[in-house]
Formats: C-alpha cells, structure tokens, sequence
DNA sequence: CGCAGCTTTGAGCGGAGTCAAGGCTCGTGG
DNA sequence: CCACGAGCCTTGACTCCGCTCAAAGCTGCG
C-alpha cells in the first residue's frame, strides 16, 4: 500500500519519467507520505527544508507574506509539481507558506538523500532544471503582466488561462480572496470587473463562481 | 590573450568554483569571447539559443515585452552572473531580452558543450541549480513586492539595496527609465518619488543621478 | 555648437483601494 | 431538519495614488 502509493507518486512526476525503471525502484524505496486537510498548512516560512515535496493528489496554495503583511498568491501546486528544491541545495529555510486547498496527499524525499540521488544521476538534474525553467518563466511572465497590465486585462487572462475548454460552464477553482491575492488586487475589485464583463456580454454568471465564457476572442483582446 | 581571458572569465563565475582544476581547464578550452558595445542588442526574444553567455565585464539589462508593447527590466547581469534561458535544457527560443548597459565582455559557451559538461558533473549541474534557485527566490520576491508594496516603498528598497553601504554618495546604475521599468512605473514617478525623498530629509541630491542617503532607517521603515 | 534623449515639473484625471453595510451559503450543532 | 453563525461575496460612496500629456530645462556626445 505504501509502496504502492510510492510509486504512483514517481509515475506521476515529470522530473522522474526519464530515470530507468530501476532508478526509480531506488527512489520509490526514499519516499516518505503524509496526508493534509483541507486548509492545513504543509509548512510555514522559517521552517528548515528537509525535504523535497511532490503533490500526489489534491491541491496547494504557495504564498508570501509581504512586509505589510498582505499575503500574496504565488503559485498553486498541482498533482505531480513539487516544491523545495529551490533552498534544496544549500541550508535554508522556507521563505513562504505551503496551505492545502483541499485534501492532500503529499510524497516526501529527505534533503540527504534526494541529493545522493542528484549527485549519481546527471538526467535528473537536467529534469530539475527544466522545471526551475518553467517556473521562473511562469513567475517571469506573472510579474511582467502584473506590473504592466491592468486588473481588467489580468483578470481575463487568468479567465482564459483558468477556464481552458471548458467556456460553456466552469467554476473557478479558488475563492475572490485568492484570485484577488494572485493578481494582485482585492476581492471587491474582482467581484466589480466580473459584473463588468457580465455586463459588456463576455461572460454569463451562472451561480456564484460558476460562470460561462460567452465571448473568449473579446477577453483574449484585453490581453 | 584568448586563453588569458577564458581562465579569468572561469574564475569569475561561481557556478565554476567548485570544479577541479582539471575540468576547469576542459572548461576553458570551449569558452569563445565577444565584446558589446553600450546599448548594443546581445540577444532577441524568439533568436534560437546558442549558447550560453556568461558576464565578464560590465552590464546586461534582460527586459521583457508585454503584450500592450511596454518595456518591463527583468533584471540585470553583473559579472559572474549568467543567463538563465541558455542553461535549461529544452527552452530553445529566446523569450527575452539582453542588451548591454555599458561596454560588456561575455563569455559564451556552446550550447550543446555545455550540457555535455553538466551529464559529467553533477557538482556543475548542483551548481547551477543553486544558482538557478537563488534568482527563482529574486523574481518571486520581486513579483510580492510589485504587488504588494506602493512605488514609494519600492524605490525605497531599490535605493537601500543598491547603494548598499555606499550611503555617503552614490550614483545610480540605471537610468531613471530603467529604474522605472524595473519597479513597475514610469520616470515621472520615480523623479517626484525622489524630490519628496529629498523634501523629507531622507536622501540628499548631488548631481542628477547621484545622492546621498541621509536616514537609511527612515526609509527601511517604508519596506 | 546643436540635437537627441533624459529629467524635471505641473495640471488633470481615472482606476483601483478602503471602509462600511447588507446579502448569501454552507457547515455545525441543537 | 431547521436555525445559527462564520466567512464569503456584492455593492455603494469616497479618496487618492500614480498615470498621461505637455512643456521646459539638462546633459552629453558627435
């Protein structure tokens, strides 16, 4: 059971796909597991980084506090992303918070021996690296976008980005409060330009944050 | 002169540090040179990316184009600093770009070189992902702060963390435009910013970009 | 010396934040 | 099964930060 849970944990993370099957047997046997409640926290920034952790299912919210004390959204993990590795090399501590959004079942690799792992297998390190790429030009755009976009426009990519192919009926997966935090702005904003929208016709309000996606070519214009 | 300037270029760079002296020299031996004159363009976004460059001498802006066609600075290249894009092994198109700020020496390295030499060093590519993780942590922190803190308290940050100890008289580095691109604003603001600055008593106009801070406290209390 | 690009300053406006109050929703417990 | 309350969401009124546009000094380089 544990095993088995171990290895749909790898099966399910991009960076291990390339290793070979016996590599992975070996990494299978470092996984450690732990459950989250919705709404638990997985860690808090000061906290040392002991381990390298990978979603195996549900869902987590990355988030800074600024000096002021607002929290802001960073990013979401989802199964499969894994978090850690970017203090994972040196002594460090965490410098912001890890919240289940729902319940979540998190794998763990202590620090020691994830980095044996790195030091004997060269592809992984190359798999790490392209997913430190992703995600510094994810958090590349973000800050470009947030400092030269406005609300409105962050708001319909976010739209986009979020709904997919699903524009006949979706739900948006985090709460005003979170999208606000995400893009920069507050909840009351967000709940204005989503009347706006309704009311140039883009989108249809279905139920309170279920919505339909009337006109993406007209939202994709903002852009 | 060639091989003179490789070593000194390989000395420079952290990520190059822990390698023996034998690989160093191996290093070394694939190391090309160019010169850039102020202003001039390094790299384009959607240019194929050839190699990776590594920062001798002088200073590179690495800018990015946001959909509306403004200027957003990323960051800047110091010496021993390298740029990320080229280091990841699939992005194969430039997103964005790099031009020099003043007279500029880079370092390249083939790209294909380059990873040959990471599958053989584990300690390169550990290297590397510290380096990586270091700018992952200045891009994230860069983002909370755009959207969290207001210009004032920005530029306040950008001075302290700039000047560093050099409180007594110190010119800025970049232009106010660049500045203003960098923070998320416009040179307008960024001029009345420092005029109230001034007004306040916290920093001292020398010549048009040059200043002394007065009360380094007052303005870290703004952060 | 002259021009191009940077900087400074002013006037005016608008987007978005704050504060406050009322409506919804959903989970919990009586 | 319904009543209650906490936490969300929505809406309004008001304010203000920072952007835009415009014009006039500066500065440095050719």
């Amino acid at each position: 059971m544990m095993v088995h849970d171990a290895k749909a944990c790898i099966q399910l993370v991009p960076i291990f796909q390339s290793l070979s099957t016996k590599e992975k047997a070996e990494v299978a046997t470092l996984v450690r597991h732990h459950h989250f409640a919705a709404g638990e926290s997985l860690f808090t920034a000061g906290d040392a980084v002991t381990s390298l952790l990978i979603v195996a299912h549900g869902q987590v919210k990355i988030t800074q506090i600024a000096a002021n004390g607002k929290e802001q959204l960073l990013y979401l993990l989802n199964p499969g992303d894994f978090d850690g590795e970017a203090a994972l090399f040196k002594a460090s501590t965490r410098q912001n918070f890890g919240t289940a959004l729902s319940a979540t079942d998190v794998c763990l690799i202590r620090r020691e021996d994830f980095q044996k792992l790195l030091q004997r297998s060269p592809q992984l390190a190359l798999n790490i690296l392209n997913a430190f790429g992703q995600r510094l030009a994810s958090v590349t755009e973000q800050t470009t976008r947030t400092t030269t976009a406005s609300i409105e426009e962050r708001l319909a990519m976010y739209l986009l980005e979020t709904a997919g192919k699903n524009t006949a009926d979706f739900t948006l997966p985090l709460k005003k409060k979170d999208i606000a935090s995400y893009l920069g702005t507050t909840p009351e904003t967000i709940s204005r330009k989503f009347r706006d929208f309704a009311d140039a016709g883009l989108i249809k309000k279905l139920a309170v944050n279920r919505f339909q996606i009337l006109d993406p070519d007209q939202l994709a214009l903002m852009e």
